[in-house]
DNA sequence: TCTGGGGTCCTAGGACCC
DNA sequence: TCTGGGGTCCTAGGACCC
């Protein structure tokens, strides 16, 4: 039997989130920013009509933000992460295989839904979803998940805000007017480099020899061509895996300068880090920090460096970290620059649970029962009383390094003191 | 006023080993 | 003149995704 994939992929999904808890906004232009309200990264479709570009920077469309009041948000992503996880519940009801993409996809194995009620089923989830979360949803429907990611293109332009593509002929159709630029897997280099060899639609791609397209770009494009003719090769992944690597960055508001200022942004983003590694079971041997000055500054010349750490043992400690962190920092700070970003990533998570057997005596204050229930304790009150309750001392309490965040909503679904208020 | 943040996978090439 | 060949592991870099 041939596998049915829907992908099922929230509209303008940040803006719809603001939408939800302030309806007046609705049939309004609105946009929500970056982090540091950098640029435009969610946009309504009246935003988009008025020429805003995704990730267009806020000072180049200020004219058209206020000549046209756009309404402007700056990200508020644990609402965003608490109406994706309403979203995704939901979903669970119209099939058991479902794959959570990213905070606003997700694919849903349709296969045991007979062929000719899928455009139905899919109007039907449509329907569904926007009345039980608010938001609304578009769905494509397709027999490999890089035909259904078409079909969502699609849909997004339909009326019904549902789409399918399930017979060749109908599908060769679409993919003879598809851009390849606009497929899953397919980026700005590679749909260059295609061009450049003559192929400009998917079904160009769709038709080339799967080897001819491995040895000319990766078994990654080839896998994708192969969807395209509507062999299925990648499966939907249930199972949430752990992480592999973790980031934590952020732009500053204004430059910073100074080193201690520094080190408090490197020990916020260790801190925040070291409790996502305990939250996931897991621990890290290898941690770097990277720090750059403004990039688009024209006048003082880049600086941007990036140092790796290794560790003697896998840790998720904050303050094996952060003293881990700050001596990388050390050796990359240069006096006198402007600072404009820091970021700490750790890589070679492995499970918490596989220990190594301890040869040396610094294992004694990793893994001692008492240091482990004192972060765990930690973790607690930090998750009871709202993240940033407590802290440890290096992360400084100034925060003179702190995003910019000049438009942000409510929690309406964080605190109770921001619920929305009715009558 | 000034351009986000967080991920994954694949490949080539060097180091090292026998 | 000749100076192996094959395997594994690691890293950096490049591509992609949201």
């Amino acid at each position: 039997m041939t596998r049915m994939f829907a992908l099922v992929d929230c509209n303008a999904f940040f803006v719809s989130c603001e939408r939800v808890f302030q309806p007046h906004l609705e049939k309004k232009p609105v946009i929500v920013l970056s982090s540091n309200d950098g640029c435009a990264i969610s946009r309504s479709n009246e935003a988009k009509a008025l020429g805003i570009f995704m990730g267009a920077p806020l000072c180049k469309i200020k004219d058209i933000v206020i000549k046209h009041n756009v309404y402007t948000f700056s990200p508020n992503f644990s609402l965003y992460a608490d109406m994706s996880a309403r979203v995704m519940e939901t979903l669970k009801v119209f099939s058991q295989q479902l794959e959570v993409y990213s905070i606003d996809e997700a694919f849903l194995d349709l296969s045991s839904i007979p062929r000719h009620e899928l455009m139905a089923y899919g109007s039907h989830i449509k329907k569904v979803i926007k009345k039980w979360t608010g938001i609304p949803v578009s769905v494509g429907i397709g027999p490999t998940k890089t035909l259904a990611k078409v079909a969502n293109h699609l849909a997004k332009k339909h009326p019904t805000g549902c789409y399918t593509l399930i017979t060749p002929e109908k599908t060769a159709t679409i993919l003879k007017d598809f851009p390849l630029q606009d497929v899953w897997g397919v980026g700005a280099q590679w749909s260059k480099k295609l061009s450049s060899l003559g192929m400009s639609s998917a079904l160009d791609l769709a038709q080339k020899d799967t080897r001819w397209v491995g040895k000319a770009f990766n078994v990654i494009l080839s896998r994708t061509a192969l969807e395209l003719r509507g062999v299925s090769c990648l499966n939907l992944e249930e199972l949430i895996s752990p992480k592999k690597s973790m980031i934590s960055s952020r732009s500053f508001g204004t430059p910073i300068y100074s080193f201690e200022d520094l080190r408090e942004a490197v020990s916020y983003h260790v801190s925040s880090l070291a409790q996502k590694l305990r939250q996931q079971g897991s621990k890290t041997s290898l941690i770097t920090v990277s720090l750059r000055t403004n990039p688009f500054d024209r006048k003082g010349s880049f600086y941007s460096n990036t140092l790796l750490v290794p560790l003697s043992f896998p840790v998720s400690d904050t303050s094996v970290l952060i003293k881990a962190a700050a001596s990388a920092l050390e050796i990359l700070f240069r006096e006198g620059l402007s600072y404009k970003k820091v970021g700490v990533t750790v890589l070679n998570l492995s499970p918490e649970t596989q220990r190594p057997s301890f040869l040396f005596n610094e294992m004694n204050f990793e893994t001692s029962p008492k240091r482990e229930s004192l972060l765990k304790a930690v973790d607690q009150l930090n998750d009871k009383h709202g993240k940033g309750s407590l802290i440890f001392a290096s992360e400084g309490l100034i925060k003179s390094w702190k995003s910019k965040s000049s438009w942000k909503s409510p929690s309406f679904t964080q605190n109770w003191s921001q619920l929305m208020r009715v009558g």
